[in-house]
DNA sequence: GCAAGGTC
């Protein structure tokens, strides 16, 4: 038996269907994982698909964390280093009898840390991370008569594979091991791999694992020295690494320039005009000078025209433009269009991922741009044709005698760029996945589309004296525009005109304006600039772009930086440059290169790669109480919300140490007691300025936003007028009426908490209660519900109104839900967090109302 | 409670 070793289930399902040639290919499981198994010319091939990296470095058994111990280094026996360090990597070229870091075996908050300089020169080992796959390999690899590593092209690929063939060689020692290599999933270029099998290059698998080691050393060490400077608390990492810290330092470099920007103040004279005699509103003209910077010479210009009356026309300039249809996309482009209509890169990614398990797109994780020859276009303009809206496109583009498509600059041979694989049926996908397959089927039909002309007209004219222009652009053909309207400017028409005509100036404005400081980064922009200067790769930027925002460096969108996230860089540009740079990586890449050719090793590679760091620690350790006390005052500063109408001093964002709630306290704690309450699962936004303070009781305003819906502003202060709400009653005490005494629900607002609920009126004997939702317009409806009896009340929100019984444990609640859930199951399986949460509400409503709204 | 790289 022959067994295969891939990188991936796909890829094994794959060669499997290329290379079967007798009979089609049978699904089987190993321990839960699928195999292939077919026969070739009579042999028996097997084929396995990993799941990428089946082994992680990790620190030496002795330095490893435990949630009890900590990030501690101490063995067993009480021994602060590991008793010995492998051969392979030189001593620590420090002097282990200094002050180490933190006291080694110190307890903080019962932690024992270990000494870093130590931690840098520490053995690194790797355990086995995919544990079901490898025990599936290992019993395919002992019945093997031969094996073949199959894993993907390129320096990940052998290193995976390399790592799968350690764990097979510990049962299957000799066995023949071989490579085989292809670039497309063709049957000609993998029958050519299987034809022409190589031998596994470990200095390529060595390259790779090199930055393996690297990453683990520099991540660790500098995630653990920020974390351990000024410790935050239980979840509060402050990481570090080769790819996040560049990428965050791009966005502080940004803020910075920002910061440091002085607007300039000019002058715009712009002004309307009509065709003589026309009744319309008019068109826009600019003069000619589009920014004024004199004052005095914008003051002359618009007192020569703020009276004048007529226009006429001096010049005509007809321009038309062919605007080529976009490239294929892969997974950079198609991150950047999807964060540009709305869908950031780490969703993009998660909702990509469920299409392509749904049979919906190909493979998303793809640098190529060039539709594969073996791709058959047509067919792929047949299938989308079942979806209503692409119909009269597919229809067109199927009555060609042939189809030709756009080529992107990046050609690879892998896998094809993102294309739609099937149709996809908009009621069926949630709000978010059709938005997403809607951009990739319509960009796909765009590629194979005409180019679009659009045609732009400039007027020029004189006013008194005074030059002026109007320009306008209208789309003449659509082309690929019909499909695919994304990011398009609107139509801006002017009326025909032509030299020496004349119109009517319907006013003429002179505004002063100041000039913008430099964009923050969109999301989808910021992945753009990883990829220009080399930080990391297609599958990995948008969850390290979600990493920054998840430790609290990055916040908004556009891309923001907390005052954490400035300080991080701050400290480390100052003390470890290196880790802030993208030279780092590219430095690493030349690296890289000169271990695979053989021209230098992973060890001498990892050291000196050690030694560097080794020669930064010192300072960074010398600085940590500065770089504790910038920490701190960033967290704070990141926390404020408003100032303490009290005492003066800052309000903050706290957690209770008791139910771990969110509540704002004031930084004067003890001395000042003064705390308010925040509505619970909202994200609260602080406003800055004038708009930040409550005029009625001056108590902070805070921007609340609630998962998925409008935020609101609100005043912190419970007892604040603005947050007074009526005492409303919205039926009779069943408790009260049974024991022969009248008493009426009331809908009340707490002064002291903010929350609404439902009480008796007799709460100071009867202890009736129900609760209420917390937003909304509350109206009485004097009914009762049918189950329960409790009763029921109208809420009027955003949405419309919506009537709900006020009991919690109504079993009228529980036949809804039951009815609800069972519709809607498949979707909170594929979807993120967020849309499991939302599930039996707003699924089925959401996914139909995000259909029609996108199919433009 | 550490990174980045695969993939799910």
């Amino acid at each position: 038996m022959k067994l295969v070793v891939t990188e991936k289930n796909d890829a094994a399902q794959q060669i499997a269907r290329l290379l079967a040639n007798a009979g089609k290919p049978k699904q089987d499981k190993v321990y839960d994982t699928p195999v292939y198994r077919f026969t070739v010319d009579g042999e028996e091939w097997v084929n396995i698909g990993l799941r990428g990296h089946i082994l992680a470095p990790d620190f030496a058994r002795e330095l490893h964390y435990s949630k009890k111990e900590g990030w501690t280094a101490v063995t067993a026996e009480g021994e602060i280093l590991p008793a010995s360090l492998p051969d392979t990597l030189a001593r620590p070229p420090y002097d282990t009898k200094r002050k180490p870091f933190l006291k080694d075996g110190v307890d903080i908050k019962g932690w024992k840390v270990p000494s870093l300089p130590y931690l840098i020169w520490a053995p690194i080992e790797k355990q086995p991370a995919e544990k079901g796959i490898i025990r599936a390999l290992k019993n395919l690899a002992k019945k093997a008569d031969s094996i073949v590593i199959a894993t993907d092209f390129d320096r990940e690929g052998e290193l995976i594979g390399s790592d799968a063939l350690r764990q097979m060689r510990e049962v299957a020692p000799d066995t023949p091991v071989s490579r085989a290599r292809y670039s497309a999933f063709t049957k000609p270029e993998i029958e050519h791999a299987f034809n022409n099998l190589v031998d596994l290059d470990q200095n390529l698998a060595d390259a790779g694992e090199s930055r393996q080691y690297i990453d683990l050393i520099w991540g660790a060490v500098l995630t653990r020295y920020l974390t351990m400077a000024r410790f935050g608390g239980l979840g509060n990492v402050r990481s570090a690494g080769r790819v996040q810290t560049p990428t965050l330092a791009i966005v502080v470099e940004k803020e910075r320039e920002r910061n440091a920007f002085v607007p300039e103040d000019y002058w715009v004279l712009s002004g309307a005009l009509a065709p003589k005699g026309s009744d319309d509103d008019g068109f826009k003209v600019t003069h000619a000078t589009a920014r004024f910077t004199d004052e005095q010479k914008a003051n002359a210009a618009f007192d020569h025209v703020r009276d004048a009356k007529v226009a006429t026309v001096t010049n005509v300039e007809r321009k038309s433009r062919t605007n080529k249809p976009p490239v294929p996309f892969n997974t950079t482009s198609l991150q950047t269009a999807a964060a540009a209509e709305g869908i950031g890169p780490a969703r993009t990614m998660r909702l990509a991922e469920s299409l392509y398990m749904d049979g919906l797109i190909s493979y998303p994780r793809v640098d190529n741009t060039v539709y594969p020859k073996s791709l058959d276009l047509k067919d792929v303009v047949k299938t989308l044709s079942a979806v209503p809206q692409y119909r009269p496109v597919c229809t067109d583009l199927l009555s060609k005698a042939s189809l030709t498509a756009t080529r992107g600059k990046q050609e690879t041979t892998d896998h094809p760029p993102i294309y739609p694989t099937g149709a996809a049926d908009p009621d069926k996908l949630e709000g978010p996945a059709w938005r997403l397959y809607n951009l990739i089927a319509r960009r796909f039909l765009a590629t194979l589309s005409e180019p679009s002309v659009t045609e732009s007209t400039k007027f020029s004219f004189d006013v008194e004296g005074e030059p002026f222009s109007a320009s306008g652009t209208v789309l003449v053909k659509p082309g690929f525009r019909a499909i695919y309207p994304y990011g398009m400017k609107k139509d801006e028409q002017l009326p025909a005109l032509e030299v020496g005509d004349s119109c009517d100036v319907r006013k003429m404005d002179l505004e002063a304006k100041q000039t913008e400081p430099p964009a923050r980064y969109s999301q989808g922009r910021l992945i753009a600039e990883m990829e220009k200067r080399g930080l990391g790769t297609k599958s990995t930027r948008a969850s390290i772009i979600q990493r920054l925002y998840d430790v609290k460096y990055l916040k908004n969108d556009p891309c923001e930086p907390s005052q954490l996230g400035m300080a991080i860089i701050d400290a480390l540009t100052k003390y470890a440059p290196h880790i802030t740079s993208p030279d780092m990586t590219a430095v690493l890449e030349s690296d890289m290169t000169r271990v695979a050719a053989g021209e230098d090793t992973q060890d001498d590679v990892v050291r000196h790669s050690r030694t560097l760091l080794s020669g930064m620690i010192d300072a960074l350790i010398e600085h940590k109480d500065d770089l504790g006390d910038a920490i701190a005052d960033a967290v704070t500063a990141d926390a404020k919300v408003g100032v303490c109408p009290k005492c003066g001093r800052d309000l903050v964002m706290k957690t209770s140490a008791k139910n771990r709630s969110s509540f704002i306290g004031c930084m004067g704690w003890p001395d000042c007691d003064v705390t308010y309450p925040v509505p619970s699962r909202v994200k609260v936004i602080p406003i800055e300025g004038e708009q930040g303070v409550c005029p009625v009781c001056g108590a902070p305003r805070i921007k609340c936003q609630p998962f998925r819906s409008r935020a609101y502003e609100i005043c912190v202060n419970p007892a604040c007028e603005t947050n007074r709400e009526p005492d409303v009653k919205v039926g009779e005490c069943p408790v009260c009426a049974a024991a022969g005494k009248h008493g009426d629900l009331i809908a009340h607002k707490s002064e002291r908490t903010g929350k609404r609920f439902i009480r008796c009126e007799n709460y100071d004997v009867c202890s009736v209660s129900y609760p209420l939702p917390q937003r909304g317009e509350l109206h009485a409806t004097g009914e009762t519900c049918p189950d329960c009896g409790a009763p029921i009340v109208e809420v009027v929100t955003q949405r419309g109104p919506w009537r709900i019984c006020v009991n919690m444990d109504c079993p009228g609640k529980e036949k809804k839900a039951a009815a609800k859930g069972r519709g809607t199951s498949r979707k909170t399986k594929g979807g993120s967090k967020g849309t499991a949460k939302s599930s039996s509400k707003s699924t089925s409503k959401s996914a139909s109302k995000g259909g029609k709204r996108s199919s433009k």
